[in-house]
DNA sequence: TATAAAGTTTAGCCTTGGCTAAAAATATAA
DNA sequence: TTATATTTTTAGCCAAGGCTAAACTTTATA
């Protein structure tokens, strides 16, 4: 069994892929020094788990991408299943699953899997691998890359910052919103646009954040 | 936050407590070498959460006994969580149990108790302990040491080995079980009791494991 | 009561996963 | 194209939490 630590490298090098992951980025997100990012890349190359170009990045093995991939599943079924049962705001759900992610046996999963009828997306909208680490291909594109007046349908949020989280859910921002972006603001710094019955300016950063897909009716 | 292996070090000497816990039974419930047993309660000795007489044996301080609670309390609310939630068998709940109960944030644990009406006792019958550290006093009494034809309750079952929840959950014997000790076998070590439509040969060792109150009615 | 056995601690070692400071490589700017 | 920044790696250190083997206490036995 992989160690917590192994886990989250994996994990990580995961979302900052598919390639050439920066030994900056990855202590970034790990909240480590460089060096031990690096230092740890180098064990994990031992092991089989990543490659590792020295000065270039580093990218996951076959295996190694298999065994990020079951982190994630088991994360996102977690935030799935608490969000289900407990009910905890959409911006709570991370930070637990974060921790939880590694304790949870195949036995556990799988029961979990089974209790929430294998559930395709969690509830920021990220899809979850199969058992077997097949992963849903997304076609949705950023809220940021859209045009003007377009119908478009919130399909992903982030769920790494709660702050973040709780300003788009109190704007009503969440997959499953239905959304048209009504004006660029480019020195402003950001875009409006309008919901049902309201409208918010959102900044490009936190847009490019945000994924989206053109309403098919 | 303490860490896993000081979390598990200080809940095995509160369920080997309260007093002079031997340093060879601690080793042997963590599956670790009794060196390994002795340094650990050397350093938590030093962090003020034990008091250890070298020779004698180890004891919680307060400060040793709240964590120690702390842990016993969250373990026993993520067995009934999971029980109620998924249904596990009441003989696969200990394992995932005692692996999660370290990633639980207070506020998850809090949700928990919430969610399921702030429980006394987990699915084996166990005290949970308040979010203080209140524990319950239990009078009930060793299946082992009751008389002959006395009506009794089963209160509490042991939750460590599968295997033996397994046999007691198929001859019907869990917590709220009605029986009756009909004979002793003291040669052929064990008692034969009598369920509503049953009867079951018990062996000693299993009898001193099972918790049982006098009917009342 | 002397000796053997059992239990406990000490000594010394190892791996994991952190850190800082310095060196080396790569990228950027003059 | 050379000098300067930036990024990455190396070197050396540390604490936690394991281990085995040897030394030391305590307990049991003859
Ligand atoms: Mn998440
Ligand atoms: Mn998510
Ligand atoms: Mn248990
Ligand atoms: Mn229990």
């Amino acid at each position: 069994m992989d160690s917590v630590a192994v886990e989250n490298y994996l994990k990580s090098i995961w979302e900052l892929g598919p390639d050439d992951v920066a030994t900056q980025d990855l202590a970034q997100l790990l909240n480590v020094a460089p060096a031990s990012a690096t230092k740890m890349v180098q064990r994990l190359t031992e092991r089989g788990l990543v490659k590792h170009i020295p000065y270039k990045g580093a990218s996951l093995t076959s295996e190694g991408r298999r065994r990020a991939l079951s982190v994630v599943r088991r994360h996102r079924l977690l935030e799935t299943f608490l969000a289900q049962t407990l009910d905890l705001g959409r911006e709570q759900l991370h930070d637990e699953a974060e921790r939880l992610e590694h304790a949870l046996s195949t036995e556990l999963e799988t029961a979990i899997a089974n209790y929430l009828g294998n559930p395709e997306r969690d509830p920021h909208g990220h899809p979850i691998p199969g058992p077997n680490g097949e992963l849903l291909i997304d076609e949705d594109i950023l809220l940021s890359d859209c045009s003007l007046n377009q119908s478009l349908v919130v399909t992903q949020v982030p769920d790494r910052d709660p702050n973040l989280l709780t300003w788009l859910e109190g704007n009503g921002i969440f997959p499953g919103t239905k959304l048209k972006i009504i004006s660029r603001d480019d020195f402003g710094g950001g875009i409006n646009v309008s919901l049902d019955d309201s409208s918010v300016q959102i900044a490009i950063s936190v847009a490019s954040e945000v994924y989206v897909i053109l309403e098919t009716d």
